[in-house]
DNA sequence: TCCATGTATGACAACCGTTC
DNA sequence: GAACGGTTGTCATACATGGA
């Protein structure tokens, strides 16, 4: 697959729009609502305007319109309306597929747009928690179906990155000291997953704690400094595909061996690969949450 | 060459909502 | 409630493609 999609084929836009393949090709049938190009064998492959225009169809059907009636619309009448619906209040799914879009055409400046009309009526928590959650899950999908590329991921996972940053310069010049404790957040070796613990740190300046951040692939004994330093920590990390799942146990017991035996410290993990772990099996002092809003709740 | 997989097409059926 | 239209799913068949 080329990092530059020009050409989609039916089961590419089977992913990026949840159409099912069999139903674009009856929705072409019938309605003439895609004119795919065709290889010499007959194969389809559709355009980024295809795509687009997909994309703002199932928006349509998906806000109660009937494909019979949206198949009548002009071309240039089907964007208008759904700029009035997304307007009207189903924004967030509609720049769920604005970002796919910007991504898949590495267009800066439809997510800068999409972003910025966003921010005119949510908060930036609002938007991380209904748009970029939901559209990092899809993201996942997409690149596991091979539909997009690293570069597709990187292009808008950095976007989004730089988004939390900015948000977190604004309120990390706040007076710090809720407590004496410290939240210490890091991921484990070679886990390069960031934009959850990126987030967390937002959420923990918010609330006024002293948080350090240390990033991606940090090795346990590496953390061994922050202890010397500081002696109420509160670990956090993020498991998104490391450790992996047979070595989990054993990661978090030289975990507790190391780092949280004999202290006041405690470590707190998230991500997917945690989803599995049997709460009741973990050493002490080590607790799982199963999503960052749930774990702010407790802060 | 064979086989597995993906894709295209057509026919048919089931389900649901609307209309009469 | 029956008829109808729209949507989606399933199945069968044929063909293309790529790897062993």
């Amino acid at each position: 697959m080329n990092n530059i999609r020009t050409e989609f084929s039916i089961k590419d836009l089977e992913n990026l729009t949840g159409i099912k393949a069999h139903t674009i090709r009856i929705w072409e049938k019938r309605y003439n609502l895609l004119e795919p190009m065709r290889s010499d064998t007959n194969i389809r492959s559709y355009n980024v305007e295809s795509l687009q225009k997909l994309l703002n169809v199932t928006f349509l059907n998906n806000n109660g319109y009937k494909i019979s009636k949206i198949s009548n619309l002009k071309e240039n009448e089907i964007p208008v309306l759904v700029r009035e619906i997304a307007s009207r209040g189903n924004q967030k799914h509609h720049a769920i597929n604005a970002f796919k879009l910007s991504m898949m055409n590495f267009d800066q400046t439809l997510f800068y747009n999409t972003y910025s009309n966003l921010l005119e009526n949510n908060s930036f928590r609002d938007i991380f928690y209904e748009v970029f959650l939901g559209l990092l899950e899809e993201i996942g999908i997409l690149w596991q179906t091979d539909t997009i590329s690293p570069a597709h991921e990187h292009f808008i996972t950095t976007l989004i990155k730089q988004k939390i940053l900015v948000n977190i310069e604004k309120v990390q010049n706040l007076e710090p000291m809720k407590s004496k404790q410290t939240y210490v957040l890091f991921l484990p070796d070679h886990e390069i997953h960031d934009i959850g613990l990126l987030f967390l740190n937002y959420e923990i300046v918010c609330k006024g704690y002293h948080c350090i951040f240390l990033g991606q692939s940090v090795p346990i004994n590496c953390l061994q400094d922050l202890i010397d330093k500081y002696h109420d920590i509160r670990f956090m990390s993020y498991f998104t595909v490391k450790p992996e799942m047979n070595e989990i146990h054993d990661y978090l017991n030289e975990f507790y061996d190391t780092l949280l035996k004999g202290t006041k410290n405690k470590l707190t993990i998230l991500g997917q690969r945690t989803r599995q772990l049997d709460k009741n099996n973990v050493p002490d002092n080590i607790e799982i949450y199963p999503s960052i809003d749930s774990l702010v709740k407790d802060f």
